[in-house]
RNA sequence: GGGCCGUUAGCUUAGUUGGUAGAGCAGGGGACUCUUAAUCCCAAGGUCGAAGGUUCGAAUCCUUCACGGCCCA
């Protein structure tokens, strides 16, 4: 179609590109035709009618009659026969248009369209002489006329600036792109049915909270207007969870955002998705064996399998895990016997003589933190599960029996990421008390992620809670695992970013 | 917070020792009844991230800033 210049129009550049396909929007109202339809009705997903016709004979075309629907995503042809790809959510297929059984109105108005528009078209399934699937159409219907122009028909979206902040041109530009998204959604359906079928109840518990803790993370704040009070973003939602154990709800669990004020990296996010679950009656042992099944069968549910590429190698997720003791495990690793240096002065020189990293002013527990993160962590590429943390990093976690200054408490790793954290949990109120303690006196000398004391918390433990074991699971990173994505901003559809 | 790298047309990009930017795709006009990164012809499209500076002359060199990426903390 010829488009009369317009003297205001630019001449070139996006504006130049949007006038034109507004232009096109506003010949086809005067001609009677809404660029924006209310509806589609009786599609077929593209994959499922590729599947029902895979036998069709190259030049054959099949009798029933197929509706499809997606977005224009590449044209060959200009003339008396075009082909247009047509993408829909399951995968793509040609469209096979011809003067012949469009006639010539029909044709004009299929040649007009643009990249990007939303098309709705019926007719029957053919194989072309070339062998390509295709749909020989006899009604095309403009669902929805796209203004602008999509990124590159074949090169796609690169900048990754523009990935994050406009997803949606990722989406609908990369099939990999919405299928780690479709991935993540089945991983999260399956840990969700995993913990129904195994009778946990589902909870919601305030993300706005007057006191936050469960987590060494700075929280954002804010405030209630009508209450006029501060309140906190969640950092975590086990302290509202334990509750819900006192109060016999006996297996619970919650899967939603938690929010920690830091900065961002290819493994952190400020908003982020974390599953948290509370068994009674059952330790940190037992919880180890449902995260391995947890975990394994998301993967089986999530990809179809329980191994996954992870930057070229394979890693299996079917139980059993490696089990690897916190202290034993860290002092392969690095020559560091955190048993040995139990002081914060003594652990740093000891560290520093291993070449580490231990910044002055640093306190003993986020010492031993840097050491597993600089040393074993980034080892642990198979799942492992490290058990027995010393008490100082763990102040919800029950002390072990055998050895007070160590607690019932795991971390489980792989791909080099910590994925899950779980422990038998604390429910002597009177420790609880002690461990708050330490915490204030943690916050005194400076550290500003030591836990606030939570009064109520302790007067539900102090109500009495059964013995418990508790589980947080990154779903991010969980993602990011099955998924072979490097960057938490790959599985986060609009991640955080600088305005 | 530190180091390195990047930012050129709607998208993907080239741009040499500093001499005022070139392409492919998309878009426009034309040809084409089985193409599939369709092809062919024609014309058009650029504040080279922003602001300063050096220079006769800056996409290119320098400084600052913004945004992003990678690595480190």
């Amino acid at each position: 179609m010829s488009t009369t210049a317009d003297p205001a129009a630019p001449e070139g550049g996006l504006e130049a590109l949007i006038a034109e396909r507004r232009a096109k929007a506003r010949a086809l109202r005067e001609a009677g035709v809404d660029p924006f339809p209310h509806r589609f009705p009786g599609r077929s997903e593209i994959a499922s009618v590729r599947a029902a016709h895979e036998a069709l004979e190259a030049g054959d075309t099949g009798t029933e009659v197929v509706r499809v629907a997606g977005r224009i995503a590449a044209r060959r042809g200009q003339g008396k026969v075009a082909f247009v790809d047509l993408d829909d959510r399951s995968g793509r297929i040609q469209l096979w248009a011809s003067i012949d059984r469009l006639g010539e109105e029909a044709m004009a108005a299929l040649l007009d369209l643009d990249l990007g528009d939303i098309l709705g078209v019926a007719g029957p399934v053919t194989r072309t002489r070339r062998g390509e699937l295709s749909i020989a159409v006899d009604e095309a219907v403009l669902l929805a006329k796209s203004l602008r122009p999509p990124p590159d028909k074949h090169a796609g979206l690169k900048d990754p600036e523009t990935r994050f902040r406009q997803r949606y041109l990722d989406l609908m530009s990369d099939p990999d792109a919405r299928g780690a998204f479709i991935t993540r959604s089945r991983a999260i359906a399956s840990v969700r049915r995993f913990l129904d079928e195994r009778g946990f109840v589902e909870v919601e518990t305030p993300t706005l909270q007057p006191i936050y803790g469960g987590a060494a993370a700075r929280p954002f704040t804010t405030h209630h207007n009508a209450l006029d009070r501060d309140l906190y973003l969640r950092i975590a939602t086990e302290l509202y969870l334990k509750r819900c154990i006192v109060g016999g709800l006996e297996k619970v669990y919650e899967l939603g955002k938690d929010f920690r004020n830091e900065g961002v990296s290819h493994k952190h996010n400020p908003e982020f998705t974390m599953v948290e679950t509370y068994e009674a009656f059952a330790d940190y042992r037992a919880v180890m064996e449902m995260l391995e099944q947890m975990v394994s069968t998301a993967a089986r549910e999530a990809t179809g399998s329980t191994t996954v590429t992870w930057k070229g190698d394979e890693i299996d997720l079917a139980p059993p895990w490696r089990r690897l003791d916190f202290r034993e495990g860290l002092l392969q690793a690095s020559g560091v016997d955190v048993r040995v240096h139990t002081d914060e002065a003594g652990l740093r020189a000891a560290m520093r003589a291993a070449g580490l990293d231990a910044p002055d002013g640093t306190p003993w527990a986020k010492l031993v933190d840097g050491l597993l993160s600089q040393t074993l962590e980034p080892t642990l590429i198979q799942p492992t599960i490290l058990y027995d943390y010393p008490l100082e990093l763990s102040p919800f976690a029950k002390r072990h029996p055998d050895d007070p200054s160590i607690v019932e408490r795991f971390e489980a790793f792989a791909g080099g990421m910590e994925i899950g954290n779980a422990f038998t949990e604390l429910n002597d109120p009177d420790d609880q008390r002690e461990r708050f303690a330490m915490a204030a006196a943690d916050r005194a000398a400076g550290d500003d992620e030591a836990q606030p004391l939570d009064e109520e918390f302790l007067a539900a433990l102090e109500h009495g809670m059964p013995p418990t074991g508790g589980l947080g699971l990154g779903i991010d990173r969980l993602v990011m695992l099955l998924t072979d994505r490097h960057s938490i901003r790959e599985v986060i559809l609009f991640p955080a970013m600088r305005s």
